[in-house]
DNA sequence: TTAAAACCTCTAGTCACTAGAGCTTCAAGC
DNA sequence: GCTTGAAGCTCTAGTGACTAGAGGTTTTAA
């Protein structure tokens, strides 16, 4: 098998991300070295793929890159104990629960600031009279901080 | 009135900010350079606090600054048309929505991922499963992708 | 008067990429 | 075998919105 074949262009269309994602993952350490031709051009194999397959589903899942190295790490040893990567896959869940109250009750403040629509001047403009008085809006969204 | 009274760090606290934020805002001209003491510490007043309330509750209402300016910008002039303020209030709303959606069904994957919890091993382990095989999680968080 | 808390500026770091300059290599058609 | 254009390479810098730290100065309360 002449397994490493993927041209870096040909891998990136078919995880759906970009080149330099690839070369950046490569760069930090997330995915190893690549083969390459003897003009120095980066090929890839199955293995690789797979890889980057799983980088890009946990990135999607929100996970951060020190989590999805652990993640890696763990998968490699297939003998250990589940319950580390259940801790993490847990504490990202528990993350995306925080960052979706949050964003609720910015829903429900931003459908209210709009929901007279048409002031026709800015002075009584429900958008900007809502971000300057602080106290109209809903209590829910200072204690959901947190957060990024 | 002597108002330029407050020092950056009781400013900071009550608006519930980091000093170095406020600098920041100075810095990329959000907010207006501050009055100095003649050792050259900056002094804030009320129409300061104001302003500064009023950028910290669109930030987190996740406005991003650019919006912001504009917002500040179209407060100051308060004659004319509130649709601008409008717009970008319904612009933000979308992406909200539209992250909302995308981090719902980011969740409902992770509940499916921990749901049997305590698989022994990582070999059958359903988190590193879910991960390493994309084609087994849930249809929705492909299409919901779009932005940040 | 002194001591410590708060302030100052400036630089660099964070995260996860993304963009661009300037150059080289590959692959397909002739 | 030659040409040509797409795709690759490295390296540097930029993004957004802060955050952290070094090293020094000012303020304020005892």
């Amino acid at each position: 098998m002449r397994e490493p074949s993927l041209p870096i262009g040909a891998l990136a269309r078919s995880v759906g991300c970009k080149v330099q994602t690839i070369r950046y993952y490569e760069q930090v350490g997330l995915l190893p070295p690549a083969a390459r031709t003897p003009g120095a051009q980066r090929r890839y194999g199955e293995l690789h793929r797979q890889k980057l397959s799983f980088i890009r589903h946990a990135r999607e899942l929100g996970f951060p890159l020190p989590a999805i190295r652990e993640l890696l790490a763990l998968a490699n040893e297939r003998d250990s104990a589940c319950s580390r990567a259940d801790r993490i896959a847990r504490r990202q869940l528990e993350a995306v629960r925080r960052r979706i109250a949050m964003l609720e009750s910015l829903r429900v403040e931003l459908e209210r600031m709009l929901e007279h629509g048409q002031g026709r001047h800015v002075r009584d403009c429900r958008v900007i009279a809502t971000l300057a008085d602080h106290g109209l809006c809903a209590e829910a969204h200072h204690k959901a901080d947190a957060e990024h």
